[in-house]
DNA sequence: CCTTAGACCTGGAGGC
DNA sequence: TGCCTCCAGGTCTAAG
């Protein structure tokens, strides 16, 4: 589920619920889900930390501990479940810290391909190695049209593989980028080169305006968070294409279409993206 | 340099 | 019901 909307959505829960709690033990019962890149030994570093702060960059979720940094990425459905006293087990959780207020807090990932890892806290964030080829987040200020612009311009790819490209972009999936190519009237297989300034304005234009409300329709389900289930960012907005195959389209009534674009599933009006 | 296929994993849906 | 194939929010690597 975790596009950067939804891994917003997962932060700002888990500020919520964790802000200075303590870890007194970690079980890993899937090691590989720890990065080869991570400073170890991951599980015996973690015990005594605290959680300090939570941010999110594109898809990784940051939190910043005592000592170090524990960055995780969800991948395809990577999910944090928060118990207050017994967890519900599942063959899919991988990884419990225990907090010494006796909460659980699980790691769930069915496809288990999800990662995380611990690292230097000295370092500024943007160079930890998960997190250094990544391009301006998309709620940046600095991530405008001209910026978009100067990035995709001389590239020969496609549209929807610039905007899926993390290392221009960072946030965006698959979902976002279908939704934000109807919103901006452009078909998905166009080439970069032939885009416009305009263009370019135009699509970071509906970016911002897509993924900040998918940011706040998940935060209205923040607020029912109980106890037993807890911190999946759950994706309420209204889609217009993704998933829509054959059904109108909103603008013009003919039926969404389905392609692959780049190994992914697009979904599209070609009645309403243009395709130059 | 760039694009593309394959790998990493599991489970649900649909066809037969 | 069972078996098979395809598909799914993502990213990395090797091959062409």
């Amino acid at each position: 589920m975790p596009e950067g909307p939804e891994v917003q959505v997962v932060v700002d829960t888990l500020a919520c619920a964790l802000k200075d709690a303590k870890i007194i033990d970690v079980d890993l019962r899937y090691p590989k889900i720890v990065s080869e890149s991570s400073i170890q030994p991951f599980t015996e570093l973690l015990k005594g930390q605290h959680f300090r702060s939570f941010e999110r960059i594109g898809k990784y979720l940051v939190l910043t501990l005592d000592d170090y940094r524990l960055i995780c990425h969800l991948r395809m459905e990577g999910k944090f479940y928060i118990f207050n006293n017994e967890i519900q087990e599942s063959k899919h959780i991988h990884v419990v810290f225990t907090l010494e207020d006796g909460r659980k807090l699980c790691y769930h990932d069915t496809r288990k391909f999800g990662r995380m890892g611990l690292y230097s806290k000295e370092e500024s964030i943007r160079n930890l190695f998960p997190l250094k080829k990544l391009g301006l987040d998309f709620q940046e200020e600095a991530c405008n049209g001209q910026y978009l612009y100067a990035c995709i311009h001389p590239l020969k790819k496609n549209l929807k593989a610039a905007l899926l490209d993390q290392s221009i972009i960072a946030g965006i999936g698959n979902i976002y980028a279908n939704e934000i190519c109807f919103e901006a009237h452009l078909d998905p297989r166009i080439r970069c080169s032939k885009l416009s300034k305009k263009d370019c304005a135009l699509i970071v234009e509906k970016m911002k305006l897509i993924l900040n409300k998918a940011i706040q329709c998940g935060g209205t389900t923040i607020r029912d968070y109980t106890s037993s289930l807890g911190v999946s960012g759950r994706f309420q907005i209204q889609l217009k294409v993704h998933g829509k195959k054959g059904e109108p389209c909103p603008n013009c009534g003919q039926a969404i279409d389905k392609i692959v674009v780049g190994q992914r599933g697009t979904y599209l009006c070609r009645k309403c993206q243009k395709r130059k």
